[in-house]
DNA sequence: TCTGGCTGCCC
DNA sequence: ATTCTGC
DNA sequence: GCAGAATGGGCAGCCAGA
């Protein structure tokens, strides 16, 4: 298949939103793949070079595409940016800027590899060397091409699939059924690389995934939680259930193997474990995984070697949440903090200043032998059995009831240890990889209350919409409190999230007829936020939030943990928004946890 | 050698 | 992370 | 209700340029 025949595919996915239909369309454009390129294929069209867990990076972001696009089209970086305010999409950018080409000497295949060598460039002088290399790519090809292909590089293809639809389009190509469907699904979220499965399906069939197996060294999809914040809900929904606490810390899937072949990764574990001669011989697999698939075992190399202490087994599957704390009082860290381990350099050293303790709650295979098929309540029984106690690893905790006072009680045991909650799992359900459904729930509070007090916060200006949003232009904005003993406004959040299809284009229109040219006088904003439309100080917006952080860029000093706008608030006047003072007492009174 | 801008990835 | 929307 | 695509704060790493 030639680039041009794949982009007019895409194209075609572009312009539908019928799920049948864009099922129907991949399923089409799978069946003309070669074998041979179809995982390729596959990869690009989610804006992918290979399996989330072992995908190149291009670093290239929109900046850098800007960057490209005027040195392979010469449009102007006047017009470039112009064109980006309206567009909302760098790729539609290419398609209006870029020469036509005939471009059908490039087939798939080439411009896989020439993005794989892309994604390879770094070091000193290489944005110079990735700007040049991927506009004479472009230039080879024709404008809807080069429109993809930007869009693949910037890792946002916005066709409205992902590869939960892919499943269903190969399903539909071995005109399976519902079971069959159920199956390409189960081996996907046991070893989720698409592009094999796709492979696999498109040389021999249903058959062809007897091969795809769980296997240490491929992270399984973790299983997702929805959020409820009833907890008579919760028990009506799932009967009996078993509660945990939820830790603010990260998701961490570990997997060791005592007789694994430990390969190239030899050299990352000898540096892992610092002077620990013991552990640097030692022959033993161990990798972490995040809830996203990516590698994460240079961050922990305390989860790591107490993988290889702390746990009785072969080889073992884990899944848990790492979580921070004060060596001297045992507190829990914030997340902030805890972010602090996603290093690449000085780890060791950083882990004797921010030991972490990881919780493990699940255990997905054990010695070779998959358990995500047994109930939880076996699997915790299991998971208890190999732990031996030690400074890292613990059994998290639980607390079956089939009652909601019970389950209120429990959470407010959370609470006083402000921890962010529970989450609520079915004792007698397998574990569900991939799943969101409601066989685990995060029990959180309610929206609203989630702070003690609400934040009003006055809109300073707004930015132009990316995609979709592209549309009402508009696609989030920037706010501030008011500082009374200034008299002046300094930022505390953005805002992108709460509002309806219709609230954006009605606040747009509202916020244009108060549209000024630069800076309100009063308002004290960072650089970092420079927004593309500046309005007078006027409009007061309700936020709700999770919690108040320290900030360094804002400069109120504070932020809000995932903003989320609630109401347009009509009665207030700017300087009625929430003060910096009453900011200050709210963060005072937040509490952490302890250990 | 230091700093700021950009990027990717945690939540 | 939260939230909204088309199917 | 699912799947997908918008959007948030803030961390370290990398690279360019002062």
């Amino acid at each position: 298949m030639n680039i041009k025949e794949f982009a007019a595919y895409l194209d075609k996915l572009e312009n539908t939103t019928k799920r049948l239909e864009i099922t129907s369309i991949l399923k089409d454009m799978i069946s003309e793949m070669s074998t041979n390129e179809v995982d390729k294929g596959i990869y690009l069209s989610l804006g992918l070079l290979k399996a989330q867990f072992e995908n190149p990076k291009f670093n290239i972001a929109e900046k850098m595409m800007v960057r490209v696009l005027e040195f392979a089209y010469k449009p102007g970086k006047e017009r470039l940016a112009g064109l980006f305010a309206d567009k909302g999409d760098l790729g539609d950018v290419a398609l209006e800027v870029a020469g036509d080409t005939k471009g059908d000497g490039l087939s798939l295949t080439d411009v896989y590899n020439e993005l794989i060598e892309l994604a390879a460039i770094e070091g000193s002088g290489s944005q110079e060397k990735k700007v040049s290399k991927l506009s004479s790519l472009l230039i080879k090809m024709d404008k809807l091409s080069a429109k993809y292909v930007v869009r693949i590089v910037l890792g946002t293809t916005r066709l409205g699939f992902t590869e939960l639809t892919v499943i269903d389009a190969l399903n539909s190509l071995i005109q399976g059924d519902k079971l069959t469907k159920a199956k390409i699904e189960g081996k996907y979220n046991m070893h989720p690389d698409i592009g094999v499965i796709a492979k696999k399906i498109k040389d021999s069939g249903l058959k062809g995934l007897d091969e795809v197996v769980m296997e240490i060294g491929v992270p399984i999809e973790p299983q997702r939680c929805q959020r409820l914040s009833d907890p008579v809900e919760i028990i009506e929904k799932m009967g009996c259930v078993s509660a945990e606490f939820k830790f603010d810390g990260t998701r961490v899937q570990v997997h060791m193997d005592r007789n694994k072949p430990i390969k190239s990764t030899t050299s990352d574990q000898n540096s892992l474990f610092g002077d620990n001669e013991e552990l640097k011989g030692a022959s033993v697999f161990v990798k972490t995984y995040t809830r996203n698939l990516e590698d994460s075992t240079y961050q922990y190399p305390d989860i790591a070697e107490a993988a290889i202490v702390q746990l009785d087994a072969e080889s073992v599957i884990l899944d848990g949440e790492a979580v921070g704390y004060d060596k001297n009082t045992g507190d829990f860290l914030p997340f902030q903090e805890i972010m602090q381990r996603k290093r690449k350099h000085n780890v060791t050293e950083y882990a004797l200043d921010i030991p972490l303790k990881y919780f493990a709650f699940d255990i997905l295979m054990l010695n070779g032998k998959p358990l995500v098929n047994e109930t939880l309540e076996k699997r915790r029984e299991i998971l208890s059995k190999i732990i031996k106690p030690g400074k890292v690893i613990e059994l998290s905790r639980n607390f079956v009831t089939d009652k909601p006072e019970e389950l209120s009680e429990f959470f407010e045991e959370s609470k006083t240890k402000s921890l962010e909650g529970l989450v609520v799992k079915k004792p007698d359900a397998q574990y569900q990889a991939g799943a969101r459904s409601f066989a685990w729930i995060k029990y959180k509070k309610a929206d609203e209350a989630l702070l003690d007090d609400t934040i009003d916060v006055v809109i300073l200006g707004y930015y132009h919409g990316r995609g979709g949003r592209a549309r009402f232009g508009m696609g989030g904005f920037l706010t501030a409190v008011y500082d009374k003993a200034t008299d002046t406004f300094k930022t505390i959040t953005k805002v992108g999230s709460g509002l309806t299809d219709e609230q954006f284009v009605s606040l747009r229109e509202r916020l244009d007829k108060i549209k000024i040219d630069k800076k309100p006088a009063k308002a004290d904003v960072d650089k970092f936020f420079d927004v593309n439309v500046w309005v007078a100080p006027k409009i007061v917006v309700e936020v709700g939030a999770d919690e108040l952080s320290k900030s360094a860029n804002h400069t109120a000093g504070y932020a809000l943990r995932f903003p989320r706008m609630i109401k347009i608030r009509e009665d207030r006047r700017p300087e009625d928004a929430t003060s910096l003072e009453e900011i200050k007492s709210i963060y005072k009174n937040q509490k952490r946890g302890s250990y």
